[in-house]
DNA sequence: TCTCTATCTAGGAATGATTCCTACATAGCA
DNA sequence: TGCTATGTAGGAATCATTCCTAGATAGAGA
């Protein structure tokens, strides 16, 4: 979603975010993508408009972000940490070929419980569903991929 | 669950995985728990017997294990990675005080789907579950807080 | 609008889990 | 029992993330 710099300002204030140009620029990156981009990935994206911008702000700012909740980290397996500015409940399709996250928002998924017998004790305040499969561009490689090697000899 | 040498045997045998002295006590090491401890805690638990043993053969068995369908590797949030000799589907409880990581055996989690509509093509082969919240010793020790603070003053 | 200070930023160093490399050892097939 | 593909130890390398610090700045208050 396309927000602009009025939209944030009101946004960051609002959780007592100090309004900077690089968080602007980060928070926009985040928001208008929905392909849960690693911190290295929008690093790169904001330098196009800010040259001078640090890594360490990249990290330093989705750390306040996240604690102001205008931001969640995702996290695919064990790769690198990825980040996700829908903060709204929902849940990931990963793809095991391509490592692509998609949203996936079902209401059945959000209601969830443990069983008091399960539970152990435990307060339990949240939930997160991964669905591990292949993307149909990942399945169609993998159909292709005799037929090329056949060529290949 | 303790087991043998000869179930061990038996076991890497059937997975077509070489047996080593290394590789069997990292294996026992893990199907004697359910803590989900990460490589390096199973590094040294097995360096009690194994003295000489080299982290590396800790990671290199651990994948073999991994792929062989020995072993499942556990990740909560993006911390270290957790290892579970524990195969059977199942599901997870997080402390968000204390890190520690809970089975969840519940055959109706084990049914979750996607609708068709959210699936966007993907075939999905499976799916895990992370539940967070916080268990009974660090509820009792947030209580607490309070309390000893005012002592503080 | 101006000032002051807590907080940010850039840049570079440090950290630490994991992977890579390699020479020697060994599991297990035949 | 011998042979060879594979495993092991140990050290170096990688690389995402965190730490540190000196100069910049947002924004609360006057
Ligand atoms: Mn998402
Ligand atoms: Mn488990
Ligand atoms: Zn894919
Ligand atoms: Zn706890």
């Amino acid at each position: 979603m396309r927000l602009n710099s009025q939209d944030i300002h009101t946004r960051f204030r609002r959780h007592a975010v100090r309004v900077t140009r690089q968080r602007a620029a980060i928070y926009q990156a985040l928001a208008e993508t929905t392909s849960h981009p690693t911190a290295n990935e929008l690093y790169q994206t904001v330098k196009r408009q800010h040259p001078m911008i640090s890594r360490n702000t990249v990290y330093y700012t989705l750390g306040v972000l996240r604690q102001a909740g205008l931001v969640q980290e995702v996290n695919v397996g064990h790769e690198v940490a990825r980040f996700d500015g829908n903060v709204t409940v929902h849940h990931h399709l990963i793809c095991l070929g391509c490592s692509q996250i998609v949203d996936v928002m079902d209401e059945a998924l959000n209601q969830l419980a443990v069983s008091d017998g399960q539970a152990r004790g435990f307060r339990i305040l949240g939930h997160r569903v991964e669905f591990h499969g292949y993307c149909a561009g990942c399945q169609r490689a993998k159909l292709d991929a005799p037929q090329r090697s056949r060529q290949e000899h």
